[in-house]
DNA sequence: ATTAAACGATTAGCTAGCTAACTAAATATG
DNA sequence: CATATTTAGTTAGCTAGCTAATCGTTTAAT
């Protein structure tokens, strides 16, 4: 109240949409990272293993697109992975080029874990949101998705 | 609908709020780090510049608790804004532990840029949002923000 | 007054992202 | 058939985050 002349044609950051969608990013980053760490694995790991849950085999482009990660950075997190034993790599046998991803035993038994932390994650940290914004939430955020990624990679391969 | 065997104990993660969240997240990170690189800055300087322009002269740890950003993170950003001129340190008088990080003139002189970058990211990115939209998705991301917090750091210093 | 505890900052080292630059394989093109 | 282009993956190097460990300073306790 006291500071009545400053508002005029500055932006008030923090009441952007960009700025809260920041900060939210950072601090459920953080929280994903540390439930993770629980069963022994980071955040980006998780996402991508979800995939090969999904559909088994898949070569590290395919990882790419369906994250929508840059190709380094699925090559890091394979290795991560194979050190830990959840997936092995296979040469392909038709393009010398690609290399698929397969699960270990150790790999599709994570996924009981993954499951319980996930399950944690979205009762404990989102109890507060009442029945209309869990409705309104999902359509939001695959809006906001949709608007940085430029397209729609959720249906881009159909 | 030609799926129904599947859905008892597994999760579909797609659908959870807390996959969705992730998937935004990465995606705008990458937009806004893009976007500030184009006015030669990185994400995170820009948030911790805004909290200057509010109030210069903070010390790091109250950067870190107004950012929700733990003390190295603190330290390394100001370091690489130091390296480009935009902020400068000085130890505390009464306290020998505090340093307090000033704005250096083109720190100062970089609200307009970010300030058009920033609208840049408003417009461009969020047209497809409706008023209703609009108005619902700031309590939403606060909502957000305080539940992975834990606490409302917005207030938490009145 | 001395010792213990708390606090502010830094260093080291980690993952998650990125881009740029590279290798090797596959495919097009002339 | 030789060459050029595309594609898949990796390496190097950057910032943004984190935790753990450390150091110096300040404050509290005895």
């Amino acid at each position: 109240m006291k500071t009545g002349a400053v508002m005029e044609e500055e932006i008030i950051f923090q009441k952007t949409i960009s700025y809260l969608l920041a900060r939210v990013t950072t601090a459920y980053k953080t929280v994903l990272e540390r439930h993770m760490g629980l069963i022994g694995l980071h955040a980006g790991q998780v996402f991508l293993l979800l995939e090969l849950w999904t559909e088994d085999g898949l070569r590290q482009v395919d990882l790419a697109r369906r994250l929508s990660l840059a190709a380094p950075t699925v090559s890091k997190m394979i290795k991560g992975l194979i050190e830990i034993n959840l997936v092995e790599i296979e040469r392909e046998d038709g393009d010398g080029r690609s290399t698929r991803v397969y699960l270990t035993d150790q790999g599709h038994a994570m996924r009981d874990d993954v499951n319980a932390q996930w399950l944690e994650l979205e009762t404990n940290y989102l109890a507060d949101l009442n029945e209309t914004e869990r409705l309104i939430l999902p359509e939001l955020l695959t809006k906001l998705r949709k608007a940085y990624t430029g397209a729609d990679d959720a249906e881009e391969d159909q």
